[in-house]
RNA sequence: GGCACCGUAGCCAAGUGGUAAGGCAGAGGACUGCAAAUCCUUUAUUCGUCGGUUCGAUUCCGACCGGUGCCUCCA
């Protein structure tokens, strides 16, 4: 197997990549605030985590992964106030749907899934220890800051120069006692409304609540060590987000916070980013809607590379959805045929090689992808043109299931059991008995009603097939 | 204003200093009672524009045009 290499944020250049362990790769991904269902754009991120983590896995390492769930902020609080109830009590269900929306398009499960409420003793002990060290102050508003200056590198990541950051307009209207506006909270004193939402906890310096970029600090050394091997998330947290983080998170250990950074792009609509301010968003509840599957959205997502940004048009999903159906297809293909042949098990092999190779260089998706399709050609060829070997066809099943594996886009289709099932094949007795008297129309008759319900059917040498289009 | 990225067929999208993967859509053919599925053939002498480097550039450099993002909460 060829080397595993990673684009790095922190280099700007795809590096060689193995978990510092040898063995299990420490993973911490940035999740959903949770005031609101994630929209496409947020899934976009999870879904390049998800392949990250499952080509990880395919590498043989073992993966150690934390989404935190942010469940405390000033949008959370800010809903929670209008709606008079807990920011719990807003969170709650959002992150159950967040799990429902998550399942739907087969992102694996992380190990775990840490809130941010719950790490707040973790939050406050950092802030002690940057306090120790001296690069923490109090301001007059009772708030902890982290003071940017006392940081050397800070701007590494994201190659901001932080004399050319502005500290106009906009940075000053911040409502906060800075020293410096640059500086970011670490832990924000509470005001009445905190406490109305039960948004406030006793710390060292009073009545209050944790800055945004602390809680993943807290809680990815929590669970993870001080040192990880991966951090990721979407381009828009490159900067303020995990500057300050590995700005926090260093000054309290001395210790680097995370070997590689990596960064999904943005999923764009109508050529802007989606974005709720934006207004463009959409949701899975939205692509359900729209008959949209998980394979179909997941094959679009993965058919460019995730360092690119994509846009989302229902031409492309389009055209996903039908790429999907051949895969499909040839699923059902590769489990109701019986033998293959030396051509067939050629492919396999092909199949396996390429895939591992480009999936292992920086997660080249689009052409796993594409190694998938001339694997389903040269299949469907070999399988064509028969051949008497089980082997042969156990080897294609076996390629097919691990690649698949990794992308998963394979659709679910109900094509056996259940009561659906029985009346089809009923219908498919009567259709055959009619082709058999030579009763054309009626037969397509029934095919046409089949149709309707969303039933497809093919004839074969060996009998009618069928399955479900919708 | 500062810093990045992107611009490849009708659409989506890989890619390399040596002559353009793959998918969708389209066209023709085989197979089929007709379909569907599958297979075969076909669709960019050309990679935003103009220069430069080179034996040779889509791939490197420069300028320009167009698009997006970050610089502020943000996947």
């Amino acid at each position: 197997m060829p080397e595993f290499r990673l684009y790095n944020s922190l280099t700007g250049e795809v590096e060689p990549f193995a978990p510092a362990d040898g063995s299990t790769v420490r993973l911490y991904t940035c999740g959903p605030t949770v005031y609101n269902p994630a929209h496409l754009g947020n899934f976009r991120t999870f879904l390049f985590e998800d392949l990250l983590r499952r080509v990880l896995r395919m590498r043989g390492w073992g993966v150690e992964q934390v989404m935190n769930l942010t469940d405390v902020d000033d949008k959370i609080i800010k809903r929670a106030t209008e709606r008079g109830i807990t920011i719990r009590a807003l969170t709650d269900p959002v992150v159950t749907t967040f799990h429902a929306d998550r399942e739907y398009l087969r992102i694996q499960a992380a190990e775990h899934y840490p809130r941010a409420t719950e790490y707040i003793a973790e939050m406050i002990a950092l802030v002690e220890r940057l306090q120790a060290n001296g690069v923490a102050y109090r301001a007059d508003d009772g708030s902890v800051y982290f003071a940017i200056d006392k940081f050397e590198g800070y701007g590494r990541l994201s190659r901001l120069d932080t004399r050319k950051i502005r500290t106009g307009a906009r940075v000053a209207q911040d409502d906060y006692a800075k020293e410096n506006a640059q500086d970011f909270a670490l832990w924000k004193s509470a005001k009445p409304e905190d406490e109305a939402c039960a948004a406030a906890w006793d710390s060292p310096w009073g009545r209050g609540r944790p800055g945004w970029h602390l809680e993943c600090s807290a809680m990815a050394m929590a669970l993870l060590g001080e040192t990880l091997d991966i951090h990721a998330g979407g381009v828009d947290l490159m900067f303020p987000h995990h500057e300050d983080e590995i700005a926090q998170s260093e000054a309290a250990t001395g210790k680097p916070f995370a070997r590689f950074w990596c960064h999904g792009e943005f999923l764009l609509t109508d050529g802007a980013k989606m974005a709720k301010r934006v207004g463009n968003v959409s949701t899975v509840a939205d692509l359900r809607e729209q008959g949209v599957s998980a394979a179909a959205l997941r094959h679009f997502v993965f058919s460019t590379h995730y360092r690119k940004q994509l846009n989302l048009s229902a031409a492309a999903l389009e055209a996903s959805i039908e790429a999907v159906r051949r895969i499909g297809d040839f699923s059902d293909r590769l489990a109701r045929e019986t033998a293959g042949s030396p051509a067939l098990s050629e492919a396999a092999d092909t199949l396996l090689v390429e895939a591992t190779t480009v999936l292992s260089d920086d997660l080249n998706a689009p052409r796993a992808v594409g190694a998938l399709f001339e694997f389903i050609s040269a299949a469907n060829r070999a399988l064509d043109s028969r051949g008497s070997d089980p082997a042969a066809l156990g080897r294609a099943r076996e390629a097919f299931r691990q690649v698949n594996g990794v992308l998963d886009i394979v659709p679910d289709r109900g094509t056996s059991g259940g009561e659906l099932a029985d009346w089809v094949e009923a219908q498919l007795e009567a259709r055959t008995q009619a082709r058999a008297r030579r009763d054309f129309a009626a037969a397509d008759a029934i095919r046409k009603s089949l149709e309707e319900k969303g039933i497809a059917i093919e004839d074969s040498p060996s009998g009618t097939r069928w399955k479900s289009v919708r």
